[in-house]
DNA sequence: GCCAACGTTGGC
DNA sequence: GCCAACGTTGGC
């Protein structure tokens, strides 16, 4: 079981998104890095940390998990996205993607300045400057301090 | 809206 | 294969 941070701007998709759909494919990345992770990495059942990014108030959002792993992202194959490949084919696609499941809202989001104040969360390309990376792994011992800054 | 950081593209 | 130009991310 691993842990993951995955940001979304949620102008786009928002944690009361995934709440009310229940399910949805983690579509739209386009960076190699990050498909990587989905195609290779994550595992169902792995816990997902809901990142708000390029929003008023950026931090982790709330928790979600792997429920199907990796599969073709569908909206490179089609032309009215704002996600299509020209050069996927359904014999040979290019963007793999998850889908994730919702688990929890926190009650307040844990902000990223709150992030930055931990000492533990140092590592954490998230609190560090100029990291665009849309999805990074997470430590166990990063993820339990995170939960544990949930409640108080 | 600004701008630093950094990934991608394309000419050579 | 290099690297400048360009585009995008994302905090502020």
């Amino acid at each position: 079981m691993k842990y993951w941070l995955m940001k979304s701007e949620p102008d786009v998709f928002s944690i009361d998104q995934l709440k009310s759909k229940k399910k949805s494919g983690w579509d739209g990345v386009r960076n190699y890095q990050a498909r990587n992770f989905m195609r290779d990495e994550m595992k169902l059942g792995d816990i997902v940390l809901f990142y708000h990014s390029s929003c008023e108030i950026p931090g982790v959002a709330g928790l979600a998990k792997v429920s199907r792993e990796s599969h073709p992202d569908p909206s490179q194959f089609d032309p009215k996205s704002e996600y299509y490949d020209p050069k996927s084919t359904l014999d040979n696609p290019r963007w793999f993607m998850v889908e994730v499941e919702f688990v929890e809202k926190f009650e307040d989001v844990i902000t990223l300045k709150m992030l930055k104040e931990k000492k533990e969360l140092e590592n954490m390309p998230v609190v560090q400057k100029g990291s665009r990376l849309s999805i990074n792994p997470v430590s166990e011992k990063e993820y339990k301090t995170i939960l544990q800054m949930r409640l108080g």
